[in-house]
DNA sequence: CGGAATGTTGATATGCCTCAACTAAAGTGG
DNA sequence: CCACTTTAGTTGAGGCATATCAACATTCCG
């Protein structure tokens, strides 16, 4: 398994241009690595975080907890993802964080991520693009929700976990083991898990993609962006060599 | 008219601490007032800004064009707002932003934004924390546009719009001037111009608030915030005195 | 191996969209 | 300033996409 510091250069060198002293900076971060239970909810609505969790392995998700008690995902992450960067200026949690099924995450002290930003700026600028990027998911999802069929969101959502996953260098070559539940996909999207599950089966019959046992299978890449009116551009990432 | 130093200080006082000497180098900055045509897109699309907008009256929206030429609006913000603070780290406009009716900008160089940021930390921490604002402005709608019905829609979306014009002291005693137009409300709320205007009827009956010419007048806050499911705690604002 | 969680299918109900016509308001030019 | 044009708002009717309900099949997990 690849080290906490190694997870987040990584990810940040996708989208920032850092030198050796911001990567060594970043390397002498101090942090408590933590297996999660299955599916816990390691951050609430409400907390008041004094640390940020960083996606070693597995998957999270963040979502809004709903006057009824239902769940409204609004966005997954996957290593090298740091899903509450956020608290580090925003005091109180608008929303909850848990795991997928089996997750490692990294939490780092707030105090010391401050206190690298102030010898090493450009750092701090990383993770500021980080959570503009985010925004831009968010975004995205906003158009998802609001605009496109549900045929099209699917294949959108896929589309978008399919392509961060391969600029992370976490893909199978074609598939993607993403282990979310018709259920919480529903959640995401707005659309009952019936829907889900049909428009599922729409879209293997497309013979675009398959979605099985928390496995994505991309079978035809163009066809599925096209589907999913799909265009990276607002990941504002590297463009992976080849999907 | 208030200054472009007055409204930036303000609205960063909303929600972050600034002391003398950061408020001394945000009234530095240089900037170039601009009067918008009415409804002029000054930021498009895939273009790559070197300057950042300041709402200094009137209102703008932000919003994705679709494939058949539609828009999905994104948000709409107000005096004092910053809707495109973004482009500081992300080079390319992944939406559009426009204004809604005769509205006045501010630009102001990045360059200098930026050099602010070595000089004053705490400046571009504020800025940072008013795009992570925007992010959770995001989210709630990804969530309205996901789980509420229509006339929670609507009703979060008034409730929001007034909470923010409260806070930034720009509304009148139980209204406020919001130009918009009904095809625009479900473009941002994903649906059709005749729901909006049956389910804007529906909220007049329940007399919790009318919108009508451009104007929302909030007859019975309780009320619309019930409907809307709205709780404040996601906008991370000063809560005003009185609604 | 047994129970719970997840996935699948069919039937029915309904909320919202679409289409279409009309009214009201706002903007424009003679 | 008024006639005209354009844009925005309103209303009714009908159809369809998707929610809901209910039963059953399959997979997961202890």
């Amino acid at each position: 398994m690849p080290s906490v510091h190694d997870v987040i250069t990584r990810k940040l060198c996708e989208h920032s241009k850092l030198d050796d002293e911001d990567m060594a900076a970043l390397a002498a971060l101090p942090f408590t690595a933590r297996q999660l239970r299955a599916n816990e909810e390691f951050v609430r609505q409400g907390d008041k975080p004094v640390v940020s969790a960083l996606v070693l392995d597995g998957w999270v998700a963040r979502y809004h907890t709903l006057p009824g008690g239902k769940r409204q995902y609004l966005s997954f992450h996957m290593t090298g993802d740091m899903p509450d960067a956020q608290t580090l200026f925003i005091e109180r949690m608008d929303h909850a964080v848990c795991g997928l099924g089996q997750t490692e995450v990294a939490f780092v002290p707030h105090e010391e991520i401050l206190k690298l930003f102030e010898r090493r700026p450009s750092v701090g600028f990383a993770i500021w693009r980080e959570t503009l990027l985010d925004a831009a998911i968010f975004r995205e999802a906003v158009t998802s929700n609001g605009s496109r069929t549900v045929l099209a969101r699917l294949a959108h959502l896929f589309c978008e976990l399919y392509y961060r996953g391969r600029v992370a260098g976490l893909t199978k070559p074609g598939s993607y083991r993403i282990p979310i539940h018709q259920g919480q996909i529903g959640e995401a999207l707005g659309m009952s898990i019936v829907t889900v599950n049909r428009t599922l089966q729409e879209l293997r019959r497309t013979n675009a993609m398959d979605f099985r046992n928390g496995v994505l299978t991309v079978r035809d890449w163009k066809k599925l962006t096209e589907v999913g009116e799909f265009d990276s551009a607002y990941l504002h990432l590297k463009r992976p060599s080849r999907l």
